[in-house]
DNA sequence: CGTATACTTGAATTGAGTCAATAAGTGTGG
DNA sequence: CCACACTTATTGACTCAATTCAAGTATACG
């Protein structure tokens, strides 16, 4: 199954794997494990307060920062396969990740979308179940599972985070359960926007502007639905005043209110 | 159908909370967080090599033991409602429970199936995401979720061991992803019934029966269908020879291989 | 043995998918 | 800056899987 998947994974053209620690290596093609040797430090992270390494004793997040990689990726390139031996976590630093599963067949589901600050990438069982790409150029944060685990050990605090934060994936799952089991396209989409707005926006009296990472077919596969059905939605909402959308990728909340309606109403006027 | 059971027995006043710790009690209509005398002990606990007390210390494991309560559950009574202050986490000794969120249009989500040997109830959040009903008479042993959090302090392995447990559930919850999303009933129902008869089904070699606890209401619910098409469904296997259905809540598994084909493929003969 | 509940089956309807064509961006090189 | 190629998004027409609505049948229970 897993070996299905990563083989249609490459045959779709894969893209060369991911550039470790910039400049120095941008041109070549370095295995995963090897290490560059602009290593940005933990003092300037953006993430620092809220990923794992956030609320860790100090003496755990200094060993945290030593057995920690950081990676560039480039727009659709993929950190690590569908099948893959795991041997990783990671945290995003920048940019946006899809996890995606790919059938043998062709179809697809994306599992996820990590945003900054979030970790992705651990496991009980040994491999990947999923391959995962950069939706834009991004920048992740590697550590190594094993040592990951040894510093669990050491230091519950990190163990006790880590646990809060599967928690919280876990929470953060079940509404896509129910978005996927029992929800129409319209209100699966309106759902996954307000989701974006909210966690992006700041300031609540602001203009509620999206500005979308993922393309069309992302979302999509996503939201089990098609590029085409998405395309029509967001017209319907354009059609209702609800939003505008001045380039694909950017959505403007007209209206916020009426829009928050949609993720349960889709009786109107289809 | 199931849920107008539930909405209705809730708007009545609900039922009476579960009984806690059996005979002595089961006339009378216990508050919850009474306890009875009839306490039954670990060393004879059904789920005791597998459950959340599997591979922890001794001296955690009497502490587990010594704040932990059984309470029964009768058929289709709830244990804690979507939105009540998350104070226990639970362990499912026997029986069947199913988690589930409703909406208020009536639309109902079955999130999850709790099978003996698995944990419930923990979260990041205050408060429950979902409802918790039996599906039939059940017992769950019930955890203090603060005197859990103090115990998973002191012991680490305690702490790591419901950490796998999240991960694992994490896993799952990501193959249910993608049958909403991306698969047919046909598909959902295959795989969903494969899932049954592999987790309980010891010996290989066995002529594959499956005993479902829950109704087609409740299976329709968790795969985002309705009874009707899990109906049809069923009976298109049966056409093709592929299971039989002695009565409706027992399935055999006439052609084990060629059922299992149902999970990737749908375009047979429909 | 009747009544309630769950399950199955049939017929009609529809939301959303598929296929196909057009439009709008995006990037490249002359 | 424009022409060309290429990708992504939108729109339209048609189709179909699955839902809904409506009986009918089986099963369990007091």
């Amino acid at each position: 199954m897993g070996t299905l998947q990563t083989i249609a994974a490459k045959e779709l053209g894969a893209p060369s794997h991911a550039v470790i620690n910039g400049p120095a290596n941008s041109a070549a093609v370095p295995k995963p494990g090897q290490t560059g040797n602009i290593q940005r430090t933990c003092s300037v992270c953006s993430v620092r307060e809220y990923a794992i390494c956030a609320g860790v004793e100090d003496q755990a997040f200094e060993q945290l920062e030593d057995v920690r990689r950081n990676i560039q990726l480039t727009a659709n390139e993929t950190l690590f396969y569908d099948g893959d031996h795991a041997s990783d976590v990671y945290t995003l630093t920048d940019g946006c990740i899809r996890l995606v599963k790919y059938f043998s067949d062709g179809r697809r589901q994306v599992v996820r979308f990590v945003t900054p600050g979030e970790y992705f990438g651990y496991l009980v069982s040994d491999c990947y179940a999923y391959s995962a790409e950069a939706v834009i150029p991004s920048t992740v944060c590697r550590f190594p599972r094993k040592a990951l685990a040894t510093l669990c050990d050491r230091y519950p605090a990190l163990q006790s985070r880590m646990f809060k934060l599967a928690c919280r994936e876990l929470e953060q799952q079940r509404e896509i359960q129910i978005l996927l089991g029992r929800k129409s396209v319209g209100e699966r989409l309106a759902s996954f926007l307000l989701q974006l707005v909210d966690d992006a926006g700041e300031d609540d009296n602001a203009i509620h502007v999206l500005d979308l990472p993922m393309c069309r077919t992302d979302i999509a596969d996503y939201l089990g639905t098609t590029p085409e059905s998405i395309a029509r939605t967001l017209t319907a909402f354009k059609g209702d005043h609800l939003i505008s959308i001045p380039k694909s990728s950017r959505i403007i909340f007209d209206d916020y209110d009426g829009f928050r309606q949609q993720t349960q109403n889709d009786d109107d006027d289809w």
